[in-house]
DNA sequence: AGATTCGCCTGAGAGC
DNA sequence: TGCTCTCAGGCGAATC
């Protein structure tokens, strides 16, 4: 499930193929997701020029020459390849963007919980992005932060590190190893967790993420980079997915439970 | 306001 | 083999 290492790494994967180029046809074969694909995305991007790539969160953005930015969000079963025009179809293929020189981005997503949409004069800010939390390695995300925004908090702070509103881009998978790196017990209140503590739990974000990102992102099922190569943090993972197994730091076997509708794990020795 | 639950989807895997 | 059932989950919307 892509999370933000996997998009930044599609970002990363997709950018040298995209920037300067110019969009000469659109394919939209499957409008039905998350929100459904405008109905006039194909006839704006005709004949734009991408000048850039950048990421927001989970979301990937390609900025065209206009001033109009197209939106594009994984979901959670989305992949975004960069193709040779006239690649074979197959299942869930449902937006191509066709470029001048041959190449074209395909955008498949079996579950369709991701979207593409354009965001128009890019200038204002989008509904989907205001009010997100920074991102994890601006300046402005530390632990005085986390230790700020927790204060009076009750939720587990596995649900509060998770919440896009406090910050953006720790996913279920990164959350976990997050915690477990600071040694936090995923179900303790946001509330009462301790500024030193959170001074080290944002640091431990950072690294998982950045780690993640060199790896190429995690592939648990459906993640693929740009030119579809898998990830490979999954090989360090520390929890996640881990139950019953041993914890790799001291043995003890790794336990999951559910919070906030999602599963989570940790180490009951390790984490406190 | 904060916390919790719901709903959107399909594929993989388990069980029969 | 093939069916049915359960689970996975990002995240906005609805509800408590």
């Amino acid at each position: 499930m892509p999370e933000l290492p996997e998009v930044e790494t599609i970002r990363r994967g997709v950018e040298p193929y995209v920037v300067d180029r110019r969009i000469s046809r659109v394919l939209v074969r499957e409008a039905r997701m998350r929100w459904p694909v405008p109905p006039d995305f194909a006839e704006q991007l005709r004949g734009r020029l991408i000048v850039g790539t950048s990421r927001r969160g989970k979301y990937l953005l390609l900025h065209l020459d206009n001033g109009d930015r197209v939106l594009i969000h994984l979901g959670m079963s989305g992949r975004l390849l960069v193709l040779d025009q006239g690649h074979p179809l197959i299942k869930h293929d449902h937006v191509d963007i066709e470029l001048g020189d041959g190449k074209m981005l395909r955008f498949h997503d079996p579950r369709r919980f991701g979207a593409v949409l354009l965001w128009r004069h890019a200038d204002a800010s989008h509904p989907l992005l205001a009010g997100m939390g920074p991102e994890p390695f601006s300046d402005e995300f530390d632990g005085d932060y986390l230790h700020r925004m927790s204060r009076g908090r009750s939720a587990a702070i596995k649900s509060f590190v998770m919440d896009g509103r406090i910050v953006v881009g720790a996913g279920n998978i990164y959350a976990a190893e997050s915690l477990f790196r600071a040694g936090i017990r995923p179900t303790r209140a946001a509330g009462d967790v301790s500024l030193p503590r959170y001074r080290v739990l944002a640091s431990m974000i950072r690294d998982v993420l950045n780690e993640a990102i060199m790896q190429g992102g995690t592939t648990l099922r459906d993640f693929a980079g740009a030119d579809g190569a898998a990830g490979y943090f999954q090989q360090d993972l520390y929890v996640y997915g881990r139950d019953t197994q041993p914890c790799r730091s001291c043995a003890t076997p790794i336990r999951r439970l559910v919070i906030g509708q999602r599963s989570s794990f940790f180490c009951p020795r390790c984490q406190r």
